[in-house]
DNA sequence: TTGTAGGCGTTATCAT
DNA sequence: ATGATAACGCCTACAA
């Protein structure tokens, strides 16, 4: 039914393209039409195609009459230029390469809403995809940002921390700055920004010393170099506050109730901790289900701490204390290092972002 | 810093497009170069173009010997053919245009990644872009995939069935399909899928008669067509059941705090009130935690219902009872009618999906 | 089986 | 101020 269509649509352009006079009387009868060339409207306009371009993209050197004339007709007939066409001669595609893991992570939906907005502000496209947690996958992405010649990519998460992943880029991507959120390579022209959560999480156990809880554990659920540094924190901590040398980390990976029961697991087996960090808001949300489906209360028996600070610590009950890791402050970071190196100007190669706890009902 | 190196690569780029044995030598001192062409890879094998071209399309007519060592070269050199030129020879781009509000809306998200996945298996990339819900940027984004060429255009919410977009897709976007997940606009390339969302609502009313409520609201965040099926069957069912003709509407939009603040005006209000049905799941939070903090108790004093299904429902505490109106099915929807579509097949234009509901804990 | 030439829709360079 | 012409990197008749 589209395609039938579409045959009388090529037929009207064959048509159109040898008469004028022929484009005013399709478009007044509102016949679909294929998209115009620079070359149709120049020939419509009685001024070369070169002419068109000039008004196209702002040149002085037109006469005010004839830019007018042109841009009558470029209103006319909805002419807007390609940009495939421009990118081919200028050697930019004005796309952005997005990667991450999958967008229902909370933070990096928010993140992506953001890059995508300002970027988009600058004249970028972005080129949105996710690769779940599998190696391959994310190799194959890399290789489709190559072919489709993007002018830079942006690595959201420290699961991109791979050493794989640094050899493609070598490879692929070795000409377009690549900015990795929360992660770094260390690559001529890879840019990180990292989020201090090796103190951050110190802070959480300080936090939870403070509160006079006696006996902690963090329960990660990847294991990412992000979490790495998190429990590389917590270690710190317990060491610091509670002079254990043998922190618990436990692992709870998987589908909000999967987690759940390997929480719950867990807490049956540990009676006596009274204090939990959790690598992940929505982990954590987890954590919180399974301790009440114990029957222990939260905050009175058990702490609970989340990390990310998202819009889930709100909606938990009782409302989640967590971690802020300024995952705005990142995105904000990584939008301006994106348009700072597109720009030629100079960055710093890689960063760190301060976090700070936000404090909630759940301590 | 990033600079600099690039005029190295250019040097090394022009020094190599001379002299064949170069190549090797770059390579194997593992310089950053610039993409290759497929005349430079043709040159390096001592072939054609049209022959690199043959075997990068796996066309039959290649020798086995021949295409051997294009594949050789082509690997050495990591070279991969730019998808931009072969959109412009090809009139093609291969890529789709999603546009959405926000990314941070929970099923939107969830949508983006199985629909993205899935285009990308294939061939397809997607350029998503968030507009908010400002008319103009939607307009602007149209435009902006006009310029990009896509190949198609996925608009992900009833709040996109509007005049103004409509106008623009006819004027834009008229050769392209668009696919409307949750709305329709009548348009010769346009088709919509639709969640049931007038029935359902019908049904939360009926469960919630049946559970001996007495007085029901229904609370929206904005005025969407879509909120307005939500309300057109929430009406219907105050008349079946309740034989009420005035039924009660509550706008409560905003972030997280303003929406609990509005509910909590609302109950203060109706105290008699012990039935809430909620346009969307985060604002069914918001409302359950207004209720925890007016000491009104889930669902003993008051029933809670939300809408979407998104893990928010097992997120909140108690566990949301939602009106699932299928999102995996609309994105699988969504998708399959994309790709059919492109394929020149014959597809429904309207199609409509049963919702059901997921009773949990707050009724 | 392979190569040559022309074209996709722009912009840039050089004339005029 | 404007126009002709040659790129950009690829594909595809058509010719050999």
């Amino acid at each position: 039914m589209f395609l039938d269509n579409n045959y009388d649509i090529i037929f009207a352009i064959e048509f159109i393209k040898f008469t004028c006079l022929e484009y005013e009387f399709k478009c007044e009868t509102g016949i679909m039409m294929q998209n115009m060339t620079i070359y149709e409207i120049a020939k419509i306009a009685g001024v070369s195609a070169s002419t068109v371009s000039r008004v196209l993209n702002n040149s002085p050197n037109v006469k005010e009459a004839t830019r007018k004339l042109v841009l009558e007709c470029i209103d006319k007939y909805h002419y807007s230029p390609s940009e495939t066409a421009r990118g081919l001669i200028k050697q930019s595609s004005k796309m952005v390469g997005i990667l991450l893991p999958d967008a229902r992570i909370m933070h990096h939906a928010e993140s992506i809403t953001f890059i995508q907005r300002e970027l988009s502000a600058m004249g970028y496209c972005c080129l949105v995809m996710t690769t779940g947690r599998d190696e391959q996958e994310r190799l194959r992405c890399l290789e489709i940002l190559n072919q489709r010649r993007v002018d830079a990519a942006v690595l959201m998460g420290s699961s991109f921390q791979l050493d794989s992943i640094k050899n493609a880029i070598e490879k692929y991507l070795s000409q377009i700055p690549i900015i990795i959120a929360n992660g770094y390579l260390e690559l001529p022209n890879v840019y990180g920004i990292i989020s201090d959560e090796y103190n951050g999480v110190l802070e959480c156990v300080r936090l939870l010393f403070e509160k006079g809880r006696k006996k902690l554990a963090f329960i990660a659920d990847y294991d990412t170099p992000s979490n790495q540094r998190k429990i590389a924190g917590f270690s710190a901590g317990m060491e610091k506050y509670y002079r254990e040398h043998t922190p618990l980390i436990i692992w709870a990976n998987g589908e909000f109730h999967e987690a759940c029961r390997k929480v719950s697991e867990f807490m049956q087996k540990s009676p006596n901790i009274d204090g939990l960090i959790f690598a992940e808001d929505q982990l954590a949300a987890a954590g919180l289900r399974a301790l009440r489906d114990m029957q222990i209360s939260v905050p009175d028996q058990v702490s609970v701490i989340g990390i990310n600070n998202s819009i889930i610590t709100q909606i938990c009950n009782p409302s989640l204390t967590a971690l802020d890791n300024m995952s705005m402050d990142m995105s904000a970071a990584v939008v301006n290092n994106l348009i700072a190196v597109l720009q030629g100007r100079c960055v710093v190669k890689k960063m760190s972002l301060y976090s700070r706890i936000v404090e909630r009902e759940t301590t």
